[in-house]
RNA sequence: UGAGGCAUCGCCAAGCGGUAAGGCAACGGACUCUGACUCCGUUAUUCCAAGGUUCGAAUCCUUGUGCCUCAGCCA
């Protein structure tokens, strides 16, 4: 998709994060640049929750015409990996955006952080802390009563960065020591009760490898990354409002050349589905679903494989709007993009998902002809198609029905319906097995209504797919539904394991369904309306033999619905 | 019994003292060679509650209530 498609899609919906960076630039704050960033820890992969952000922040830097970088959070290398700073970048291009140059990661500021730290300890702000991590969580006190300060706290300027150098030279184990800042351990901000700022860690780094055994904190690496980098508004997520007072402190203390601005919003909840990397992982490892990119997973890289495109999540950020309270989208939302995107541009293909035999009587029994099938009808330019049509057809088996319920039109005996750009066909008889079950529905044709009109204009209500028996494709179908059962999945009795709210019937495996040839020659990503029945992509795990597709989603069915009613 | 946030239709969400946008879902109806799409219509005398200020309040004030976040050497 080309940069043109991002812009004409943008709805200019307000928010109040927009608010607040109008009124900076109204009060020339920054000298009136806006500059924001993405900043993933390279730990997992991204989910949609992470499109939402990703939208958020490359949608304001285009929209004021300012600049977002791509950083790579990566202070922790005990749960880094280049597997996920690979998927990250692929997913953000995927979805449309481009931070040109600006890929940065804040292990690149290490030794500048050192410097930020050292200034902190020169003015009385930081210290070397000798408590063990139990000991410190003691003296931190608990949310309703103060903490106490630490019996190190008081070490002179001058041991402080003796301790601090040591520290970083390797001269103690693991966890013996931390750099704290010096703060107030009695803030109601627990996170200002003297912070972490430095741990030391023995694991080796994705990019720095062992050149490093201290390793910053989140609280501390990141405010000062998006100073370095010029962030003007640093946009995250609702849990993170507790650390903006140290956010702020740290730009402060440090005496940062920019003071970046935090900003918070409500992350995005998704019905039916979890969002949360832990859980996400556990799904992935314990193998409830087959990798990080199963199509019934959240994550960018599975509902790529379902078949949604970049242009409905980009909709979909755009329609749920930003704001601050908490939230539960309704999946509904996300499919209704995808079906608004791909009824405009799907090819249609004549699909039978449960088929079941019909032969026309009146059909004379070698003969094929084509008839002329429209591409798309939202879409003249994507032109017709021939498709064969024979004697012996197969239809889908819900298009049938013995005894007609009330209100039923489509095909029953004595009932006429329109083979979709074929003829009129009546049904006839039915031949049966011993089971009851029907085994073929034999029809006639009327010779006189090629292409699906009648001269003499009798009307048709139902009109039905098809495919030709002996020119059809079998194929695969992978039919999916929610990965959930219920619309939160973490509402749950008391102690109870969100996986038990796991759908059981979140993929239905059709080994054989009868397609249109031409897919034959289409690839893995290509995208169709299977008339009448959904949206469906063609899958990966496709093989010469084995077409595979994945049903995106189904169409909306209002028939369904009342027959479900009665049922 | 600490601190920080948030409360507008079933779900998102505008609204910023002048008399409740929009989208999704739902429900009617029209149209239809997809029971799809499209179109048209219906759905908050009311904005967590109660008081107050005002000619006028979802918007201001007061007092409550409910929900979320924080006690990692995770991010």
């Amino acid at each position: 998709m080309s940069e043109n498609s991002i812009i004409d899609n943008e709805t200019g919906k307000s928010n109040f994060i927009k608010e607040i960076i109008k009124e900076d630039l109204n009060n020339n704050k920054n000298d009136s640049r806006v500059a924001t960033r993405f900043p993933p820890e390279p730990n997992g992969y991204l989910h949609i929750g992470h499109a939402k952000s990703i939208c958020l922040n490359f949608g304001l830097a285009r929209e004021f015409k300012g600049t977002c970088n791509l950083r790579f959070d990566d202070t922790n290398p005990s749960k880094e990996e280049t597997e996920y700073v690979d998927s990250i970048q692929n997913d953000v291009k995927w979805l449309g955006f481009d931070w040109d140059d600006r890929l940065y990661y804040a292990s690149d500021y290490y030794e500048r952080l050192y410097e930020f730290a050292v200034v902190l300890i020169r003015k009385g702000k930081a210290f070397v802390c000798d408590l063990t991590a139990d000991q410190m969580r003691e003296y931190r006190g608990t949310l309703t009563r103060p903490g106490q300060e630490s019996p190190f706290r008081n070490r002179s300027v001058e041991e402080n960065i003796d301790l601090f150098r040591k520290m970083r030279n390797g001269e103690f184990k693991d966890g013996e020591k931390t750099l704290r800042g010096k703060i107030d351990m009695s803030s109601g901000y627990i996170v200002m009760r003297d912070p972490v700022l430095y741990r030391i860690q023995r694991s080796t780094h994705h990019r720095t490898g062992d050149a490093w055994c201290i390793y910053p904190m989140y609280d501390f690496a990141h405010p000062l990354s998006d100073s370095i980098e010029g962030i003007t508004h640093s946009v995250c997520t609702l849990e993170f409002e507790n650390n903006r007072p140290l956010y702020d402190w740290v730009v402060n203390e440090c005496e940062a050349v920019h003071k970046p601005r935090q900003i918070e919003f409500a992350r995005l909840n998704l019905s039916f589905t979890v969002m949360s990397k832990r859980k996400l992982l556990e799904l992935v490892t314990k193998n409830y679903v087959s990798g990080w990119d199963d199509p019934r997973m959240p994550t960018i890289a599975g509902i790529r494989r379902r078949g949604y495109t970049p242009e409905s999540i980009r909709d979909f950020a755009d329609r749920i709007g930003v704001a601050k309270a908490d939230n539960m989208v309704d999946i509904a939302m996300l499919e209704h993009c995808l079906r608004e995107d791909m009824n405009r541009r799907a090819q249609r293909v004549m699909a039978v998902i449960d088929p079941v035999k019909v032969i026309i009587d009146n059909y004379p029994e070698d003969k094929t002809e084509h008839v002329e099938a429209v591409n798309n009808p939202e879409d003249e330019s994507m032109g017709k198609r021939e498709m064969p049509f024979s004697r012996e057809l197969w239809i889908e088996r819900s298009d049938f029905m013995e005894i007609p319920v009330k209100g039923y039109f489509r095909l029953a005996p004595g009932t006429e319906v329109r083979f979709k750009h074929a003829y009129y066909i009546k049904c006839v008889s039915v031949e049966k097995d011993d089971s009851g079950e029907i085994k073929v529905i034999h029809c006639t044709y009327d010779p006189d209504t090629r292409g699906g009109w009648s001269q003499d204009g009798r009307k048709i209500r139902g009109t039905i797919h098809w495919v030709s028996a002996a020119h059809a494709v079998e194929a695969e179908a992978r039919l999916y539904e929610h990965l959930f059962i219920k619309e939160n999945p973490d509402d749950l009795e008391d102690g109870a394991d969100y996986k038990i709210n796991l759908n059981p019937d979140s993929l239905k495996v059709i080994k054989k369904i009868y397609v249109e040839a031409f897919v034959e020659k289409c690839s893995p990503g290509d995208k169709f309306q299977f008339d009448r029945t959904g949206y469906f992509c063609i899958d990966p795990d496709t093989t010469k033999g084995n077409i595979v597709f994945n049903r995106t989603v189904p169409l909306k069915d209002s028939w369904g619905k009342i027959a479900g009613k009665n049922a």
